[in-house]
DNA sequence: GCGACAG
DNA sequence: ATCTTGTCGC
């Protein structure tokens, strides 16, 4: 796929604070999920190895069936070290390799870390959606910005969560007694959509199936390239048609 | 000055 | 991100 480019990337912590602070006004608090979502992809990095490189995974589920269609990975040197703050800086420039060689183009993407819900309101998924122009979504295991006080312990509960008086993101239990993860808007999405798509790549497990596999692939567990059309392929329709079914099923039970 | 702090 | 042990529930 195609990429924006808006700025270096190898800059200093002064610098990226300059482009986060400049950036954020860019970003699309509205849904722009058009009801035809045929792909949605998750990211992610390793942890750096001994010669201090990362690999980054990007990969590509069908919807609804959430099987993985395509895999890309990239290696290279981190943006900048771990700082909170500066998620984005430290995994994008390793990512864009992978996001590049992409042949399927997401209609949503998944980033693991925050949008909305960042100091200068410009995470990692606000930084994707800019330079992908693809609605992104952000879904943290843990909070970098923003409170909540109470959340019932039932899958799908929510509580808003709020920092210097702004709504960021939303606390949302993606299963039943465990502990929640945190959306936020990354770009051209709303809270509220957010959280569904969050809740529909869920499969009742506490992360989503995006981040999940994206994971794997970035610890050297998938392999990459393009399912084949074949198997795979069919795999993935027939799991569309199956999940499209109990969809339409569950939805039956409510008209 | 101190604490908090995505991955 | 990593590491460890114990506990709970199906």
């Amino acid at each position: 796929m195609k990429l924006q480019s808006l700025h270096p990337w190898y800059v200093s912590v002064e610098e990226a604070k300059a482009l986060q602070t400049s950036l954020a006004p860019m970003v699309s608090h509205t849904n722009e999920i058009t009801g035809n979502v045929g792909h949605i992809a998750g990211v992610d990095i390793s942890p750096p190895n001994d010669e201090g490189t990362v690999r980054a995974a990007v990969v590509v589920l069908s919807y609804p069936g959430l099987q993985p269609e395509e895999v890309r990975l990239a290696e290279g040197k981190p943006g900048l070290p771990y700082i909170p703050g500066f998620l984005s800086f430290r995994e994008v420039p390793v990512l864009i390799d992978a996001l590049e060689s992409l042949e399927l183009t997401p209609d949503v993407i998944i980033a693991d870390g925050q949008g909305l819900a960042h100091p200068r309101r410009f995470g990692i998924a606000c930084h994707l959606g800019l330079i992908t122009d693809v609605p992104a979504i952000g879904c943290a295991k843990s909070i970098l910005r923003g409170r909540y006080d109470r959340l019932d312990s039932g899958a799908g509960s929510r509580a808003e969560m709020v920092d210097r008086g702004e709504v960021v993101g939303l606390a949302l239990r993606t299963r039943t007694d465990v502990s929640p993860v945190y959306v936020s808007i990354g770009h051209k999405v709303d809270l509220d959509s957010a959280a569904e798509w969050v809740l529909a790549c869920c499969k009742g497990r506490r992360l989503p199936e995006t981040t999940r596999l994206a994971h794997q692939a970035a610890a050297g567990r998938l392999p990459s390239g393009r399912l084949s059309a074949d198997e795979a392929g069919r795999k993935s329709k027939d799991s569309d048609d199956q999940a499209r079914e109990s969809i339409a099923t569950q939805q039956g039970k409510f008209l």
